[in-house]
DNA sequence: AAATATCAGCTTTTT
DNA sequence: GCTGATATTT
């Protein structure tokens, strides 16, 4: 039982909306948090709050976020807080406890015991080899837009069945998405969006199995709520009893993934829906100073679709937020890593320090500089662990161990490393499996001549594997069947194989970590116990009597350790390399750095079309979210925030002459301070700068000057003409074998001929 | 089966 | 302008 003393520390360390958020009674409730306002505190002293009253035991309880990271950072927060309370407790991602439902009731919902996930790269290759068949071509049938067809086909809660085309394009799609429908099944693999679909339709069909889970959860918590999608909504509500009282935190404000289906009028439908009474703002700012946080007011009250909210601090204001033009990106990026050596001399540590972008592209001459500099620095979003090639090969073979019908993996490590199974053998490999119905494993018997005995040996070491699940633990599997598959000696003879042998080995050590951390028993084989395959019954088993479906679904959950550890390798791609602890400036997109914060911010690249980004900038919808990005860019800064930009820019080959980002305007003049580079800057007009904020109107003094056809030229461009002028000041010049730019007049410097 | 040529694509992205 | 993926060559 937790401690008395520490429950009323607990809670005297919250202000009067969190306390009135964390013992809110048993009904749903809508807690609007805003950026650095102790959410993830929340939450856990809520749960912490819920067991102590006794109001529930931890079996009731359900907690539901968007990553891995967070759920971990929940986990690790309960953890300090209560000490043997979480038995029973679910706390996961979305498609983490869809997962472990699926697992348990897999025979409900028709599918193999030890089915594989697929990861993106995954369902793009199975997308791949039907494309090959169908023999379609175009823009409509790339393995892209056809992944991305089926995904929100599933989104929508919609099966091949379902689909009513609308033309000739959407019915081949809709064709491609049924034979890719009984492909997965055949294979016995799952994609991310059918862990969702195939959860729900579950809980949909079977009452009895519906009725246990919602009188089992008493409260449903959910982190992120701004995020949830159409089907992780209709899962939330499938959860729910009458008696359930969901939790739902989130900030309509930092909706920033509406672009994959994140939905934000979930918020305003759960208030319907669920007839909520409570809802409470937690508007309290515990991470920046006054003037970061009235900038960041001050922007995001130009959008109209808000739930309406405005962060506080007792911080005091702070330093101005320092807004700076460069000539150049280069320029930009030079000056970013003076500042950072200033202020590592001022005694803030490089992991203090973030420089934050709009798109991965920009990293590319930040990185440059930095390297120059010989500061250290660390870009987020590379290849994740479980993405690299090496690892994704032998997690391959694995999973032809726990599932020989996944063709998907036996395509992939068939022929490696090499040992002479060509395309040709393949491929009637492949005709033969289709004539019998069966898999590309299952067929090897029926070929016949020279290829057979390759593909025989090739079996040989899945079956060896299958069979030392009997009698090794998984690390040792893991090692052995690197050993036999070849990948150990491929890569030994390799040039640059050491890092690949290097990854593997970790591949054998986060196996090992893993078992530890889900709490299997090191030396535990194949199946976990018995009681896993009850579900023959588990209709009636469940009605009747839930405690014997209780003993057994918590951890560990009733999976093989293979499979689990499968589970975790699609599920959580891991980290972008090590390096966690050296201290280093970070790098990294605004939407990676959601929910982080820093000492220091600097926000590159603030420019009209890179930053609102042209391509949605275009409605107000695609505006009003890129203005939550520039949110949440904002709030991440603690003590000092830099705003930058740059008047030319190279990006993907072309010149760009942009004009500063309009959000700039958008601030208070008296929360910023504009810098100059020098006293003289000539390439910072002063008088520009002098309009903000007041947004006067453009303009077109510029439009005396130029007319279409003008001859011009261009310092680096050489001698052009001018095609067509816009409203904006900008101009289509033709630079002949340069090529045609797209110049803002006000900026670029052109002389007329 | 590796080496080389060609070619699209290019905002954000977790599971 | 650069990268990653595919096609073509030897």
């Amino acid at each position: 039982m937790l401690d008395n003393a520490l429950m009323d520390h607990l809670l005297n360390n919250l202000n009067t909306e969190q306390l009135a958020a964390v013992t809110l009674p048993a009904q749903s409730a809508l807690i609007l948090a805003g950026a650095g306002s102790g959410k993830t505190r929340v939450l856990t002293t809520r749960i912490a709050w819920l067991l102590k009253t006794g109001q529930v035991s931890s079996y009731s309880i359900l907690a539901v976020t968007f990553t891995n990271k967070a759920a971990k950072e929940m986990l690790a927060r309960l953890g300090t807080m209560l000490s043997d309370n979480l038995r029973g407790m679910w706390v996961g991602t979305f498609h983490g406890l869809c997962n472990r439902i699926l697992r348990l009731h897999w025979k409900d919902a028709a599918l193999p015991q030890s089915f594989n996930i697929l990861d993106a790269q995954d369902q793009l290759s199975a997308v791949k080899r039907i494309l090959k068949v169908a023999n379609l071509s175009g823009d409509w049938y790339k393995p892209q837009s056809v992944a991305h067809y089926i995904n929100s086909q599933k989104e929508k809660g919609l099966r091949a069945g379902d689909v009513r085309p609308r033309d000739h394009h959407e019915q081949e799609l809709a064709r491609i998405y049924e034979i890719y429908e009984s492909q997965c099944q055949r294979e016995g693999v799952v994609d991310f969006a059918e862990l969702l679909l195939r959860c729900c339709e579950l809980l949909e069909r079977n009452q009895p199995l519906r009725e246990h889970y919602q009188s089992r959860f008493r409260h449903i918590l959910v982190d992120e709520f701004q995020d949830t999608n159409d089907m992780q909504y209709r899962w939330l509500k499938l959860l729910a009893g009458k008696d359930t009282a969901i939790f739902a935190v989130g900030d309509d404000d930092q909706s920033i993934y509406a672009f994959r289906g994140a939905n934000v009028e979930n918020m305003l439908a759960f208030r319907t829906d669920f007839k909520v009474k409570n809802f409470i703002c937690l508007e309290q700012n515990y991470r920046s100073k006054g003037n970061i946080l009235d900038a960041a007011n001050a922007l995001i009250a130009h959008n109209q679709k808000r739930l309406g909210k405005n962060l506080r601090t007792d911080a005091g204001q702070g330093e101005p937020v320092r807004i700076l033009k460069l000539p150049s990106d280069t320029n930009e990026a030079d000056w970013v890593c003076q500042e950072v050596q200033h202020l590592k001399a001022e005694g803030i540590p490089y992991r203090e320090m973030a420089v934050l972008y709009r798109s991965n592209a920009q990293s590319r001459v930040l990185e440059h500089s930095f390297i120059n500099k010989k500061i250290p620095y660390r870009v987020y979003g590379g290849l994740r662990f479980f993405e690299r090639a090496e690892i994704k090969h032998a997690i391959a073979y694995l999973q032809l161990i726990s599932n020989p019908n996944n063709n998907a993996a036996f395509m992939r490590v068939a022929n490696f490393p090499p040992r002479g199974i060509g395309t040709r053998t393949l491929e009637q490999l492949d005709d033969l499996a289709k004539a019998n119905n069966c898999s590309l494993y299952d067929a090897i018997p029926l070929m016949n001549g020279r290829s057979r005995s390759a593909l025989e040996a090739f079996a040989r070491i899945i079956d060896q594997g299958t069979a030392s699940t009997f009698n090794k633990n998984l690390p040792d599997l893991i090692t052995s069947i690197i050993e036999s598959s070849g990948l150990e000696m491929y890569y030994q003879k390799e040039k640059e194989g050491a890092e690949r042998l290097e990854n593997l080995e970790q591949l054998i050590s986060a196996a090992a970590q893993f078992l530890i951390e889900e709490g299997y028993d090191f030396e535990q084989y194949a199946q976990t116990s018995s009681l896993s395959v009850n579900t023959n019954a588990s209709n009636d088993v469940i009605a009747s009597s839930p405690n014997i479906i209780d003993a057994n679904d918590n951890h560990p959950v009733n999976m093989s350790p293979l499979s689990a550890f499968l589970s975790h390798a699609s599920l959580e791609a891991g980290d972008a390399q090590a390096d966690e602890n050296t201290d280093a400036v970070q790098l990294m997109t605004v939407h990676a750095a959601k929910g982080l914060e820093f000492e220091a911010v600097f926000i590159t690249g603030l420019e009209e079309g890179l930053f609102p980004h042209e391509n949605s900038s275009h409605d107000k919808k695609g505006l009003e979210e890129e203005r939550r990005l520039m949110y949440v860019a904002l709030t991440r800064a603690k003590k000092k925030l830099y705003l930058s930009c740059a008047e030319y820019r190279m990006l993907y080959g072309h010149a760009n002459y942009n004009k500063h980002s309009s959000f700039i305007d958008e601030l208070p003049e008296e929360n910023t301070k504009l810098m100059f580079k020098q006293k003289k800057a000539s390439y910072i007009d002063e008088a520009e700068w002098g309009n903000i904020p007041s947004s006067k109107p453009q303009t077109s003094a510029t439009h005396h000057k130029w007319r279409a056809g003008q001859s011009v030229y261009h310092k680096k461009f050489g001698e052009g003409v001018i095609i067509r002028l816009e409203s904006g000041d900008r101009a289509f010049v033709n630079f002949g074998s340069v090529g045609m730019k797209h110049l803002d007049l006000t900026i670029a410097k052109l002389e007329r001929l």
